[in-house]
DNA sequence: CACTCAACGCAACTAGATGTTGCGTTACGG
DNA sequence: CCGTAACGCAACATCTAGTTGCGTTGAGTG
């Protein structure tokens, strides 16, 4: 720590004042009305700077973006099949509603954006895929073809609520999705 | 109709041809890649017309939107639900697939398109709501209490997998969607 | 402590798109 | 045939992305 703040940052550090500063500008104004002076500002950066790091707006905002998606997804482990859904979609609903979250699934369509949107729900599936194999194993249910798409239609109702009706996805959303997927699930071998 | 095309269009010709330039030009670039030029162009008319007849790129989209989604919205009648349903679900996939469709529900949050996207799907929703209820009163089901709900919980595994994900909607979705509906539905009670 | 060099700020610039304005011209209605 | 409103056209102001050249600052090195 130094004791005054230096009025010019080097290296990492303005690496990640820029990335914050670039996720909350998303977060404010939305994917399409950034304007990199904004982003400079916020992160008490010259606009040469950013363009020194980033060939364009559109990569900035890849590379924000890719650098929040990097932190760890949690994933729910309470024991049943039922509790871990419940959490789940709760994460879900609460990653819509955060400003970051839709502006990212409002991305616009052909760019580089779609890829990363694709990875982003991809990798998500997988991992959440582990919570149907878990409860497969545990019994709770027989054996399931394609847990991805079963977390598919899980999520669905709830991102076209909330991203595409700009809607409220009430507790009620959420449990009946997640009783839809038990529903549907073979019942136990025994 | 004049033998020869004059070469300047007057009032309502130029009205139409601009709004049928703008909806060529966003199945063509999408939402966002809209240059005002592009549609005096496409509509063989100059650029100050245009804003003489419009206030900005946005009004203008909104109200060309607004004039196709004004033609009327077909809705199947096959006697039976399952038939009803199969055909909506179909419908449903071919607007989502169209250039000009993923361009309105891929538009920009916080702006008068989100109103615009949430009064066309009240809409649908409510004329798609009829089906239910002739499914009803043939007495194929019970009373379905929120039958709009229903058609969302239809519609939003189909959107989902089109728009978010840029997946094929096949064949095997549509039926799972209207399987699940069905399923869902109560019992006939006589 | 002094030297060095890369990182940063800054100002000026180009290029493209939006939206505006004034004026000439053309079509239609009386 | 004449007047007026609608249109084309060119020029303009403005905004933003992205670039460039140079001055300055700061952190590491001997």
């Amino acid at each position: 720590m130094t004791a005054t703040q230096p009025s010019h940052r080097r290296g990492r550090a303005v690496d990640d004042a820029i990335v914050a500063a670039t996720l909350a500008v998303i977060a404010e104004k939305g994917t399409f009305q950034i304007r990199i002076e904004d982003v400079a500002d916020h992160a008490g950066v010259n606009k040469t700077t950013i363009y020194r790091r980033h060939d364009s707006v559109e990569e900035l905002v890849l590379a924000s973006v890719l650098q929040r998606a990097a932190a760890g997804i949690p994933m729910p482990d309470t024991g049943t099949l039922r509790g871990d859904l419940d959490a789940l979609v709760q994460m879900v609903r609460a990653a819509l509603v955060d400003p970051l979250g839709r502006a990212l699934m409002q991305a616009s369509g052909g760019g580089p954006l779609d890829d990363l949107r694709r990875r982003y729900w991809a990798e998500r599936f997988e991992l959440a895929s582990g919570l149907i194999d878990r409860a497969v194993e545990r019994g709770e249910c027989g054996p399931v073809p394609n847990p991805a798409e079963r977390i598919e239609a899980l999520v669905a109702p709830i991102h076209f609520r909330i991203i595409q009706l700009a809607g409220e996805a009430d507790d009620a959303l959420l449990e009946a999705s997640v009783n839809r997927l038990l529903a549907e699930l073979p019942p136990a071998t025994g």
